[in-house]
DNA sequence: AATAAACTTAGAATTATTCTAAAAAAGGCT
DNA sequence: AGCCTTTTTTAGAATAATTCTAAGTTTATT
């Protein structure tokens, strides 16, 4: 194992070659790329992978709560290489995604009518509009 | 205009015989069908239409805020009756997508950690999970 | 009624994603 | 190391929801 692949380590997901490549290159773009994106960059890398790697390596890194997936609507899906519990802001002006931050000490169920018990086991928090 | 036509006017939209009976056919299914199920309906009806016409319908009206879409992950966007301030909960259970309605006098600024005066323009929550 | 604008339609096109079946790689075992 | 099993990668085909196109129809406007 590479001295610098030690941050690049999953619990319960063998790292192949492949896994690692995609999570680094995540890890190196922010700004949530789609897995056609991501695809290019493999292409211009030391050894390229194939779309469909791409997509398996992806699904899962998201299976094993590594990274996330943002869907905006309809358009492609975007891979988000924070894995803790955050929201996503789609700016209009730019077209760009940010993350959004919970405020310290509040959770989902402090704003929605769920039934006492329910129990969350993933959720979504996309919104769109402009900033200031 | 007939009698019961009433409640399917939607401020600013032309409201032709296609575009009332698709959000008639969504007012009368409260489990938010999609594009296709919707169009299985009309298919029933006295006056079928098209697939493309009941997409464009349906487009129509989330334009106009009459109705909203929900998409869950990847899966064909559905649609909902209810055009009000809301989130969504997908029972893993039962499959089944259920409307989840903010507390009095909360807001998602109340748990987001948004930059002062950003305006939201529209937002999607949805949740996963099991019903106690 | 004539003209223009908006809407509907069938079918083709698009495209992100998944599937398939075969080859390659990794891990375990003796 | 060599053999066997399981997992992963791969190229290309297949899928399916949605959008597009161009022509026909309806509705509104003059």
């Amino acid at each position: 194992m590479k001295a610098n692949d030690q941050q690049l380590q999953v619990p319960g997901l063998r790292m192949t070659k492949q896994r690692k490549e995609v999570y680094r290159a995540l890890m190196e773009n922010a700004d949530h790329p789609t897995a056609s994106e991501l695809y290019e960059t493999m292409q211009k890398s030391n050894d390229p992978m194939s779309l469909a790697t791409v997509y398996n390596c992806l699904e899962a890194l998201v299976e094993h709560d590594a990274i996330k997936q943002v869907n905006v609507d309809r358009n492609p899906t975007r891979y988000c290489q924070n894995a803790a519990q955050h929201g996503h802001f789609h700016d209009q002006n730019t077209g760009t995604i940010h993350d959004i931050n919970f405020k310290p000490g509040t959770q989902l169920t402090d704003i929605l009518d769920l039934p006492e018990g329910t129990e969350i086991t993933d959720f979504e928090i996309t919104i769109k509009g402009r900033l200031p």
